[in-house]
RNA sequence: GGGGUCAUAGCUCAGCCGGGAUGAGCGUUCGCCUCACACGCGAAAGGUCAGGAGUUCGAUCCUCCUUGGCCCCACCA
């Protein structure tokens, strides 16, 4: 049955054999089965572009710990994989690769263009997917999708649709955010502000004279950060309010370099306090400008092109890039005599996530989702507990967003993409949005043109826990499997993609798409930092796989972390997790050793030590059960960390060594050694869905009932295993131990000289287990052995003596360290219980609290207070007993 | 400007929404290669739970204030 073990655990190879037969059985495939519950999980789909990085390893350990759980549990757990096209990352990569190739994008053409991404894809896209099975994770296959496949893209384009005619997604001249490296519009959530140093320029407009020429003498001073946008300015505003300047109501300020005039406008946004209290308007470079101009009936005048140089509305610039126009603008308005001072100034701008060039807000024609109706029902969803956000803290991150929600800007100038469904006719311009491609014009017969822009890569993203059960078809898995049940995600993405996944269900589907988010935060470097490329900081999951195995990854990623807080990752605790898998190895391995060749039966009757470890595992796999259903991953995981390491290897194994050498008592023997089998499996099976592949090697190996644990029954709290009694005495025996032990080390007895402890006690209970019994810790140090006999001599009821090297000491049997600390403990004993007693009494003097709570609570009570008096009886008579 | 979050052992962090700081890993000290495991075993040292005030019989946990980090959102030209 069981084979010769390595002495220490080595995870290499092991690990794809086991993938490999799990994937081989079909264990990860969930069909539609009425007569199971479904568990759902929908992956975050990964980039095709992506690497497996930390991030990625977290939140699939997580997933595939939540589904490994339930499925044992007798769900029927479907973990639907699939990726992502990423629209942008995507084209960024590909539009890199043709330049070393010497191609650029526009001279390729579109339709080859997409070619060679498809063609990426085709070798690349499948690289996280395999880097994702190294971690173990239990993903349907067979189920995978990608966001641009047939289904995903029909599923675009019926709600591109559905939502058109619905009024909710409009095209529109606004101003948005336009990245000029990548070339396209980007949504506001993808615009990051990073603080930069640069400068305030005051700058003094002429008054226009009646007459309608420039002041000699009468100027307005102003500050900007981007003087170059003056060539687009259509007003000067001030606040109606800013005593300063009420005389420039009704008047014009001059325009210089562009030699105009332009309105001052009186404006509630004007900070009275900044600068000078003036502001000049650019409506077609500002977002707030653009607001104020709205407002004010001013004209937009656009002086960029795509790639940020000024365009022909900027005159003697035009041409030139924005920061040269800028240099050049600010030289002229010198040379005028316009330019009062330049102060440094450091302020935020904002950058493409991505590419992290400077964005230029523009106003353009682009696509945008109505966000006003469609939020309602994803804010009340969460307010209700309808969907359930863990932590809980994260409600607060998620309507601060939902309260000040923007129309969202989905058009993208990019290729790689969902194509939007909108025909525009090349002769009279009318627009048709259709779910087919069409041709000629309905109006006039013209030919018709698709919109070249593609859609924003969430907006296909949004539509994944439906679209990959088959939505827009009426499929027999979406009827089964939606809603979903969890999501696994990093707060990071929560504005991206979770409120738009829970409004586009409701919108689609008229439900939520999963009934609890869990999210978890950032895994960060050993000094807290993000891990990042250009840091240079970050640490390859894959290489942590090779060296440590994915059991102690995953092990390590679960650990030492409240869910949704951050995470530091260093080697030292991924050491400790590898350390954990050899120590579940050995453990293991030690009992298949002791094991072998025997016949092991249901044992008739159990000693107390055997009934102690199965009524700990007991408590173990209730406590387990519960914190995972609380999605407490971490506190989970360390209970059945603490419970093998110590409960089960360091006390057990050796409380129970002696027995298993002792061929004399075959029944005793038998009785050990079937404890040990029954309660390594049920702790395995605890521990399998944090680390799979270990858990699954030892089991296989050390049973034949059973060809997999990950298919096997999840353990359950039995009543008939609960052995309260015989977890006090072993606990009062494991004092005791603790108790010579220390006394050994600290008198620094030699490892070969024997131990001898009798034990004069009044414990019924000790006496009856351990009558002449003998303890044998083979750990202690060499050959320690503990007597524990009872009525040896005759000292004090509650010590211990203990003869040492031929000293005999005496210890109180209670701590068994000294007196004096005894006293101590007794004491705050008899606080604490003062304090509790006055809490019960005042509870229960209390009128109010006695005729309004429920019987059973004052009940309850007294029954409290009744124990706490009998407690400091006690307590009061030991410690009158010591001080005497 | 708005919001969140953190401050617990030398380091990194847990601590179950008021009741003995039970802590964990790493590190340190001491003793051990004991026939599962030195990726191990045993023992020990180390914390006025940031500071202050309040509520309470009782606060690391609740309220307020102060200080110092981190993060998110908005963005003032």
């Amino acid at each position: 049955m069981s084979k010769e073990l390595s002495k220490t655990y080595d995870p290499s190879g092991i690990e794809d054999r086991i993938y490999a037969k799990w994937l081989e059985k079909k264990y990860f495939h969930a069909e539609v089965d009425e007569r199971k519950k479904p568990f759902t999980i929908v992956i975050p789909p990964p980039n095709i572009t992506g690497q497996l990085h930390m991030g990625h390893a977290l939140d699939n350990t997580m997933q595939d710990i939540l589904i490994r759980y339930k499925r044992m549990q007798g769900y029927n757990a479907l973990w639907q994989p699939g990726t992502d096209h990423a629209s942008i990352a995507t084209e960024v990569k590909i539009i890199e690769k043709l330049k070393e190739q010497g191609i650029d994008k526009h001279d390729l053409g579109r339709e080859k263009f997409l070619e060679r991404a498809w063609e990426w894809k085709k070798e690349y896209g499948g690289r996280i997917v395999s880097q994702l099975k190294k971690l173990g994770s239990s993903c349907d296959w067979d189920r995978e999708r990608f966001t641009m496949d047939e289904g995903c893209n029909k599923a675009v384009t019926k709600v591109f649709c559905k939502m058109h005619e619905k009024g909710w997604i409009y095209k529109g001249s606004r101003i948005i955010n336009w990245c000029p490296v990548c070339n396209t519009s980007i949504s506001d959530a993808e615009v990051v502000y990073e603080e930069q140093s640069g400068h305030l320029w005051y700058i003094n407009y002429p008054l226009v004279e009646a007459d309608g020429t420039p002041s000699k003498t009468e100027f307005l001073t102003f500050a900007t950060t981007r003087p170059e946008t003056m060539l687009g300015d259509t007003a000067v505003a001030v606040n109606p309010d800013d005593e300063r300047y009420t005389y420039l109501h009704g008047r014009s300020v001059w325009l210089p370099i562009v030699n105009k005039a332009i309105p001052v406008v009186e404006d509630n946004y004007v900070d009275v306090e900044f600068g000078t209290g003036v502001v000049k308007i650019t409506p077609g470079h500002d977002p707030n400008d653009f607001e104020v101009g709205k407002r004010h009936n001013l004209p937009i005048i656009n002086i960029m092109n795509d790639d940020a140089t000024i365009n022909e509305n900027g005159g003697e610039y035009a041409g030139l890039d924005r920061y040269e126009a800028r240099k050049r603008i600010v030289e002229k308005l010198k040379d005028l005599g316009l330019l009062v001072k330049i102060e440094d100034y450091s302020h935020n701008v904002g950058t493409h996530d991505r590419c992290h060039a400077t964005i230029e807000p523009l106003v353009k024609e682009q696509w945008f989702v109505k966000m006003d109706e469609l939020i309602k029902p994803a804010v009340k969803a969460v307010q209700d507990g309808d969907i359930k956000l863990v932590p809980e803290r994260m409600n607060k991150t998620y309507f601060n967003w939902t309260d000040n929600i923007r129309d969202w800007c989905i058009s993208r100038q990019l290729w790689w993409g969902h194509r939007i469904p909108a025909y525009y006719c090349d002769k009279c311009g009318h627009m048709v949005v259709a779910d087919h491609a069409v041709d000629t014009c309905p109006e006039c017969g013209g030919h018709m043109t698709q919109d070249p822009d593609t859609l924003d890569t969430w907006f296909s993203s949004a539509l994944w826990p439906f679209s990959t059960l088959g939505w827009p078809e009426k499929t027999k898995e979406l009827e089964y499997f939606y809603p979903t049940d969890v999501l696994v995600t990093g707060y990071d993405i929560i504005f991206f993609w979770v409120i738009r996944m829970i409004f586009s269900g409701f919108e689609q589907m008229g439900e939520k798409p999963f009934h609890t988010v869990l999210f978890h935060g950032l895994v960060r470097d050993d000094k807290g930092r993000k891990m990042s490329k250009s840091l240079g900081n970050g640490i390859d999951p894959l290489e942590v796989i090779a060296k440590y195995g994915a059991d102690a990854l995953r092990l390590t990623l679960i650990t030492g972390n409240a869910p949704g807080n951050d995470m530091r990752f260093y080697y030292e605790r991924v050491e400790n997790s590898r350390n954990f898998a050899n120590k579940v190895w050995n453990a293991s391995r030690f009992i298949m050793m002791n094991m072998e060749g025997k016949e092991i039966h249901e044992p008739k009757s159990l000693e107390p030590a055997d009934q102690w470890i199965l009524s700990s595992l007991n408590n173990l796999v209730k406590d387990v059960t519960e914190n995972l259903d609380r999605y407490e991953l971490g506190i989970a995981v360390q209970k059945v960390y603490d419970f093998i390491w110590e409960q089960f290897c360091d006390w057990y194994i050796e409380m129970v060594k002696p027995r298993l050498y002792n061929t004399d008592d075959a029944e005793s023997q038998n009785a050990a050694l079937w404890t040990l089998k029954t309660v390594l499996i049920d702790a395995l099976k605890l521990l399998h869905p944090y680390m799979p592949f270990v858990t699954e090697e030892i089991f296989c190996s050390i049973q034949d009932e059973e060809e997999s644990i990950m298919i096997s029954k999840w353990p359950e709290y039995r009543e008939d295993r609960n052995f309260p009694k015989q977890e006090r005495d072993i606990e009062i025996i494991k004092s005791a131990v603790r108790g010579i032990r220390n006394v050994r080390s600290e008198m620094n007895v030699a490892p070969s000289k024997k131990a001898e402890v009798y034990v004069v006690s009044d414990k019924v209970e000790i006496r009856r287990t351990f009558e002449e019994g003998k303890l044998f810790f083979a750990s202690l140090a060499y050959a320690s052995e503990v007597n524990i006999q009872a009525d040896k001599t005759g000292i004090a009821d509650d010590a211990v003596s203990v003869v040492i090297a031929d000293a005999t000491l005496y210890i109180p049997f209670a701590e068994l360290v000294d007196i004096a600390q005894e006293i101590e403990r007794l004491t705050k004993e008899a606080e604490r219980l003062t304090g509790e007693l006055n809490r019960s009494r005042g509870m229960l003097s209390n009128e109010r609290f006695i005729s309004k709570a429920p019987e059973q609570k004052v009940a309850e009570e007294k029954a409290k207070l009744e124990k706490y008096e009998q407690m400091m009886a006690k307590v009061q008579e030991r410690l009158t007993q010591l001080k005497g």
